[in-house]
DNA sequence: CTGTTAGCGCGTTCAA
DNA sequence: TTGAACGCGCTAACAG
C-alpha cells in the first residue's frame, strides 16, 4: 500500500494539513514539527499522488502527442528524433507525455476529442499539418493550448506554430542542382494535403521558373513518405525514356527508396543518376552513396514546440502573442548528387 | 469550462448520483429520467473528467514505456515500430500510454521510480534487459506490475517476460554463412551488459564450435547499435589483414554502417564482403544491397508485450502464471551475402 | 504555529 | 426510483 499523507499524520500526531505544508516547505510550521515530519516522511517513502494533485489542481501538468503512423510497419527514423526532442524536453520542464498512434483520419480526431473532453492532457502538439487540417480546426474551436509543427490555411484560425521554409529549402536544392547541369529534375511529393507537400513542390517550380525550365508534369509523381512508396515512385519516374537526371525526394526516406530503385535498374546514384532528399534523418549520412539532402534540425524542433507548449500552458492567460516561428534549413551537399560526369546534361 | 456532472443535476433538477447512474447505465433509474439525462448530457457535450475518474477508482488506466535513447540524434526504426505496436494495441485495449524518453544510467532510474511512487501509472513496459537489469530489480522489489521485452538474470526475479531467441537466431544465421564458405567471420555485438547482446553471441559461438571453426576474439568488437558505431567498428574489422569475409552486425542499423565502412573502403558488399544484420527493419529490405538479416517481428511483440501487462493489470490478483514466452526469429536472405565468389573462401 | 472546513469530480454505499 | 453522505488524496482559505 502507498503512503499517504494521512499515514504520516496519523505517525507523528499532526494533522494532515500541517504534514502537508511542512512538506510543501510553507515558513509556518515550527521548525521542530518540520523536522520531525520530513524525517517521518522519508522514512516511509512518502510520494504525492499524482492523481490527487491532478485533480486538485485542475492540471495534470501532462501534454498529449499523437504520433501519425501509416500501416503496422511504420518505421519513420525523423518521427524517432522529434519524439526524442519532444521527450526531453517535456521532463525537463517536468511535464509527462501522453503519446498515441493512429493513422490519420476519423479515428484520429477521435483520440484528439478525447483528450480534450475527458482533460487528459493540459496541451497538444499537432505534427504534419495538413490544408484544411481538421485537428486544428478543432482544437482552435475549442480553445484548447496546442502548438503545431508545420503552418495550415485555415480561415480565421491563428495558432501558435513552429515551421520549417520548405519552399525555400528546396527552391535552394533544386538550383543546386540545376547549377549542376540537371534539367530533367524528377520529383517525387508527399500526399498533398500535407502543407509542406505545397511548400516543398512551390520551391521546386520556383527554382524552374527563376531558370526559365519548363515545368512538366511527366516529372512529378506523388508518393507516402516510406521507403517503399520511393522506390516505387523512383522506378516510375526512372524507366520513362528519357529518364530524369535527377529525383529529388520530399523526404530521406524516400529518397532512400529511390536509391534502391536505380540501383535495381542497374543505375549508379551519383553517376548514373542523382538523388536528393529532404530531412537529413542520421541515415542520410550513410546512405550508399551518402544522400544529397535539405536539414531540418528534428531534435531541436521536437524540443522548441514541446517549450512553446509548455510556455503557453504556464502563461496562464493565453495572452501571449501567438508565435510563428520559421526555420531556415540548410542545404548539405554530398555524393549522391556527385558533380561526376552525368549523361544528357545540358 | 468543463461540463460536469453536477452541471447536468442543476440542469435537469436530479441529483448528481442520479445523473451519473443513468450515464453508467444503471437499471434503477426511471425510463423518462434517463432520457432526459442522456438527452442533456450529449447536449452539454459532457464527458466525465479522467483525472477524477482515476482518483476514484485508484487506477489510471495508463501503462508506462521508457524508451531508452542514446544521445539527442537518437533515431531507431525498431523503436518507432514498437512503439507503434504498443500504442495501437494500448488504444484497442483503452490504456493511454505515458512514454519518457532517457539514456540508460541513473536517470533512467528515478523515471522508474517517480512513475511508481506517485502512482503515475499502473504498470510498465521494459525493453532492452539488461544484466543485473536495475529497472527490474527495483520494480520487481516493490511488487509493482510490468512485462518486459527480454530476459534477465537476477537471482530471485520471477517476472512476465516475452523475447526472442537470438541465440538460435544468430546461430542459423552463422551457420548460413558457413554452409557459404565463411571463415573469417567478423562480429559487431551490442554492448554486453544487454541480455541479448549475450545470447546472440553465444549463438555466433555456438555455430563455430559445430563447424570446428576456432573462435577468434580479433573479429569480435562492440558497437553502440547505431548506424555510426557500425560504420566505425566496421571499418575497424575491415582494415585488418586479412579482413574477415563477413561481418554479422547484432542489428540492421549498424549492419547499414557496416556496409557504409566498406563502401567507403572501396569494398563492394555481396562480392567482395558479405554483411548480415538482425531485426529486418523495414530498411534492411531497401539497404544497398538488400540485407541478410533475422527477423524478429517487432510491430507484433510490442502489441503482445502491451497485451501481455493489461492482462496482468486485469487478472486484478496477479495470481496467474508468470509467461516466459521466447518466439523463434526467422532468417531472412538477401543479396548482402550473395553467393558471388568471396575471396579466401574455404 | 496548528487544525477545521471545504472542495476538485466522480462513483458507491446506504437509507428513504 | 431517488438522494444524502462519504471518500479517493491533496491543497487552500480561514480561524484561533
Amino acid at each position: 500500500m502507498p503512503v499517504t499523507l494521512k499515514d504520516i499524520a496519523q505517525r507523528v500526531g499532526y494533522s494532515i494539513t500541517t504534514v502537508s505544508r511542512a512538506l510543501a516547505g510553507y515558513s509556518d510550521v515550527a521548525e521542530p514539527t518540520r523536522q520531525l515530519i520530513l524525517d517521518t516522511a522519508a522514512e516511509m517513502g512518502y510520494s504525492p499522488d499524482a492523481t490527487a494533485r491532478h485533480l486538485r489542481a485542475q492540471r495534470t501538468d501532462t501534454i498529449g502527442f499523437v504520433i501519425p503512423t501509416h500501416g503496422p510497419r511504420f518505421s519513420d527514423p525523423f518521427f524517432s528524433e522529434l519524439l526524442a526532442g519532444i521527450g526531453n524536453k517535456a521532463a525537463e520542464r517536468e511535464f509527462d507525455l501522453l503519446v498515441s498512434t493512429r493513422a490519420p483520419g476519423e479515428e484520429e480526431l477521435i483520440v484528439y476529442r478525447r483528450m480534450v473532453k475527458e482533460r487528459r492532457v493540459d496541451g497538444l502538439l499537432v505534427v504534419r499539418t495538413r490544408h484544411q487540417d481538421q485537428r486544428i480546426e478543432y482544437l482552435a474551436e475549442q480553445g484548447f493550448p496546442f502548438v503545431a509543427f508545420g503552418r495550415s490555411d485555415l480561415v480565421g484560425a491563428d495558432f501558435p506554430y513552429l515551421d520549417v521554409d520548405g519552399q525555400a529549402g528546396v527552391r535552394q536544392l533544386t538550383q543546386h542542382l540545376i547549377d549542376l547541369g540537371h534539367r530533367r529534375i524528377g520529383y517525387v511529393s508527399a500526399p498533398l494535403d500535407l502543407t509542406f507537400a505545397s511548400h516543398r513542390i512551390a520551391g521546386y517550380r520556383e527554382a524552374l521558373d527563376a531558370n526559365s525550365i519548363p515545368f512538366d508534369a511527366q516529372w512529378v509523381v506523388v508518393g507516402q513518405l516510406t521507403e517503399r512508396s520511393g522506390y516505387e515512385m523512383g522506378r516510375e519516374l526512372l524507366i520513362q525514356s528519357p529518364r530524369p537526371t535527377v529525383i529529388i525526394a520530399c523526404n530521406d526516406l524516400m529518397a532512400l527508396g529511390v536509391i534502391s530503385a536505380a540501383q535495381s535498374l542497374g543505375l549508379t546514384v551519383g553517376r548514373d543518376v542523382a538523388v536528393a532528399g529532404f530531412d537529413d534523418v542520421p541515415l542520410a549520412e550513410h546512405a550508399h552513396p551518402p544522400l544529397t539532402t535539405v536539414r531540418q534540425p528534428i531534435y531541436e524542433i521536437g524540443q522548441r514546440i514541446c517549450d512553446m507548449l509548455i510556455q503557453l500552458l504556464q502563461g496562464e492567460g493565453e495572452l501571449l502573442e501567438k508565435p510563428h516561428i520559421v526555420l531556415e534549413p540548410e542545404l548539405i551537399v554530398r555524393q549522391s548528387c556527385g558533380t561526376a560526369s552525368l549523361p544528357d546534361r545540358g
